[in-house]
DNA sequence: TAGTGGTCTAGACCACGGC
DNA sequence: CCGTGGTCTAGACCACTAG
């Protein structure tokens, strides 16, 4: 509260990374150009290298810089900035609607090494999704004796199963019958269609395609 | 290459993730569980507190941990994982497909401080995705002047327009006549939809409605 | 081979917010 | 209040790589 007047303000990264920003912007760092290495920015600004290093790293991560030893770093050409969205976990996001959620097995299969089950989803007592999965046997053996019924597939992975990586695909696909039977909407309907697969270190863990009653969006953030 | 054999090993940030996650995969820190504090750990691993400090705080970007001053840190109950997927800029997008890039500007329409512009892109002169997209002049009084016709309005805001935030939302919708029209698709195809809005600053800067040609979907790595 | 970013360290101060 | 994470500093060594 009391800050005296003639007190040093330190500069923080972020203040370092908004100035660094502002010059991108305004142009002042022309796309593609060469900045300043850390040390001169350093001095520039009175601050640590590794306060400027911070700052830079994050813009760098954020899509803004192209930083290569002994090359420098350079304004990227045209930032590419990513969008993000937290993984979907039914049951969350259902009772984030202020809905109740039930799940309900349709079918389990053990073939060789390899687990099929398929799962109905509903909110509210009603059709949100329907989720056909494979997990691989040789990489979660314990998926073996779990019967997915007081807790479902999605919600067991989650918990039992910390995947490394994995890649998500969104199309829109007309329904077929399955979803006809299972989420009752209209043959053809356009449907939201996510496969999923995830890895962890030692391979594949599972396979899910998972269909979503009409109306269901998908939201990133940028 | 010549390593000595008794030389320190220097534990890196990198190294010190990798065990806490292993901590935390193998539940030796419970979901839900405090984790030792820095200090704590620093001493155990025999680094600095900073190169904890940074571990953890990957970790914590990655959702595996929650941290709170004087609180301390946790690990996440149920381990939200977040997707991340590349803004698209769709003449980068068709070039990378190793397709040639075109656009044609359907309409150009100023009404007061909004431009409406409908514009159609083409991958080896096929249909690939139209845009109907409004432009805020207030915020950005400089579009009042392109014609967009040499660059498309997607790549022209992506150099000239840079924003603090947005969202993105994707949907499975019936191709409408306007779609029909210009993708050349049938009545009530699925069709994936793209709405975004980015804002800057001090305010809304566009919004556009991107509809795609079948078949394109949307990758997220997790 | 020399310049740049990447990182570690030891110490320090501070802001936040449970207690 | 006071412990915890958040951050800054000054200095150092190293890995990578362009020239």
């Amino acid at each position: 509260d009391d800050v005296p007047a003639g007190r040093d303000v330190v500069l923080g990264w972020q203040d370092v990374q908004a100035e660094a920003l502002r010059r991108i912007q305004t142009r002042a760092w022309p796309p593609g150009g060469l900045i300043p290495n850390e040390a001169a920015l350093a001095e520039e600004l009175g601050c640590a290298r590794a306060t400027v290093n911070r700052a830079l790293r994050a813009l760098a991560a954020d899509g803004w810089l192209e930083r290569r030893r002994r090359a420098g770093t350079r304004v990227t050409l045209s930032p590419q900035r990513r969008a993000q969205m937290s993984v979907p976990v039914l049951r969350q996001e259902i009772e984030e609607l202020g809905k109740s959620y039930a799940h309900q097995v349709l079918s389990r299969t053990v073939k060789g090494n390899n687990l099929a089950i398929q799962t109905l989803h509903l909110a509210d007592n009603v059709p949100y999704a329907v989720e056909d999965r494979e997990i691989n046997l040789t990489t979660l053996p314990a998926a073996r004796v779990a019967g997915f019924v007081d807790i479902s597939a999605n919600e067991w992975l989650v918990q039992n199963a910390p995947f490394d990586h994995g890649t998500m695909d969104y199309s829109a696909e007309p329904a077929g019958d399955f979803e006809v039977v299972h989420l009752s909407c209209a043959a053809d309907a356009p449907l939201m269609i996510l496969r999923r697969e995830t890895f962890s270190e030692t391979g594949l863990i599972t396979r899910v395609r998972m269909a979503y009653a009409p109306g269901r969006a998908v939201r990133l953030e940028i």
